[in-house]
DNA sequence: TTAATAGTGTCTGTGAGACATTATGGT
DNA sequence: ACCATAATGTCTCACAGACACTATTAA
């Protein structure tokens, strides 16, 4: 039994766009934030019939760039009518960041690079609207790392606060405040009660992440 | 000049879903946060050629509810194959916050009505995903209730600090905490000088948003 | 005068920002 | 012993939460 509207008609007799998912795959990269390109693109496709758009998006991951396992989150719709010049091409923009070490493999494979994703003369040189999706990206992630500790987890555990630090002044684009940055952190992580040995001067005590949320913290 | 992939296909030679929008326009109706109806279901439509998606939600705004002037803003993409048993059809959801005043008009048409949109069995019996799009969009004015006085500007001005906290009690659905709320929205508002007269008790000062953004505000 | 509402004063705790000091390793 | 780095202590300021108190109007 097919649909039929007051004149008749199905869905497929009006005229409809195409859909594409495109993902900007960001990683910290010898201190610096940085987004994958394949082919000089952000990785993506087209939405195929009975596919959600987070299917295509696993599926142009891993065709395009060989990255597997991963879960992008959605930023939002990119609708400028001249934006692709193949047609009525709508995209769904979504984000993830990926410890640079999951992409060693990506990174053999032709075409696919890591380009500095704060870098402006990169971004304009994208095609279709990429270079505000890869703005939006970065302003994504660069929110949750100002609430959280490494949120997507770049860093093996246990880490140091220094590490951390480091880490996240990659992502800002910024230093965070010393003191702030410490006392603010230390209350959202898991000591591990260890300390680094080698390397100069005092060691450092390590962590680990929050395992599970502490029931405080969904109060209010 | 048409384009061609390798396969020398055109982009409507590949399979493509219908992609609607719809909007969640909410308001404050006798101290309830409401969302409305048109003919039991959220006003949307069916994206068109050449028309951005905000093209199509005024649109359809105009339509199905007779509502005009506005500029809502997107959520994200609703996407469960299920969710349209016409067929694969993608939703952009999008909410906006208008005062009551304004849907005066839209009321009077057949069809359009105000649903309290903090009720579950309200929500459940709307079609499609519109009920996880409803709760999504409450959200979202929430979260802009939270950080600033009356961002969606229904109170007119000049107004009243319990005016204020009264719109906020009802968007919230509770009440902020009395002291806090006005030390935090008085640092954001500009005072008229003046005060209201009549009624009952020692009269109010009224207050005006702040029209432009102070510089401090955009440092750190 | 009293009830009702608006507005002010102030005490306490917490946390940010800033800076000084101590601790602990390697060289 | 000295340097480098990690960690701690503490001072000040701002603000949230809480509560008591004063001010101004109508009835």
């Amino acid at each position: 039994m097919v649909w039929r509207d007051e004149h008749g008609k199905r869905l497929e007799d009006y005229p409809r766009p195409s859909v594409a998912v495109d993902t900007a795959v960001l990683t910290v990269d010898d201190g610096r934030l940085a987004v994958l390109l394949a082919g000089g693109a952000l990785p993506g496709t087209f939405l195929h019939p009975g596919e959600t758009l987070a299917d295509a998006v696993l599926r142009s991951l891993r065709d395009k760039a060989g990255v597997v396992g991963r879960s992008p989150r959605q930023l939002r719709v990119f609708d400028k009518p001249s934006r692709d010049p193949r047609g009525w091409v709508l995209s769904v923009a979504h984000v993830d960041m990926v410890p640079v070490a999951e992409l060693a493999a990506a990174l053999t494979h032709g075409g696919v690079r890591l380009a500095p994703a704060d870098d402006a003369s990169v971004l304009v040189g994208l095609p279709y609207e990429q270079g505000e999706i890869v703005a939006a990206a970065v302003e994504a992630v660069r929110a949750e790392y100002r609430a959280e500790p490494d949120p997507s987890a770049l860093l093996d555990e246990p880490f140091t606060l220094a590490e951390l630090r480091g880490l996240h002044t990659a992502v800002l684009g910024e230093e965070p405040m010393r003191d702030t940055f410490r006392r603010y952190m230390e209350a959202r992580l898991k000591s591990t009660g260890e300390t680094t040995d080698g390397g100069r001067g005092r060691p450092s005590r390590t962590w680990r992440r929050m395992s599970a949320i502490p029931a405080a913290a969904t109060r209010g």
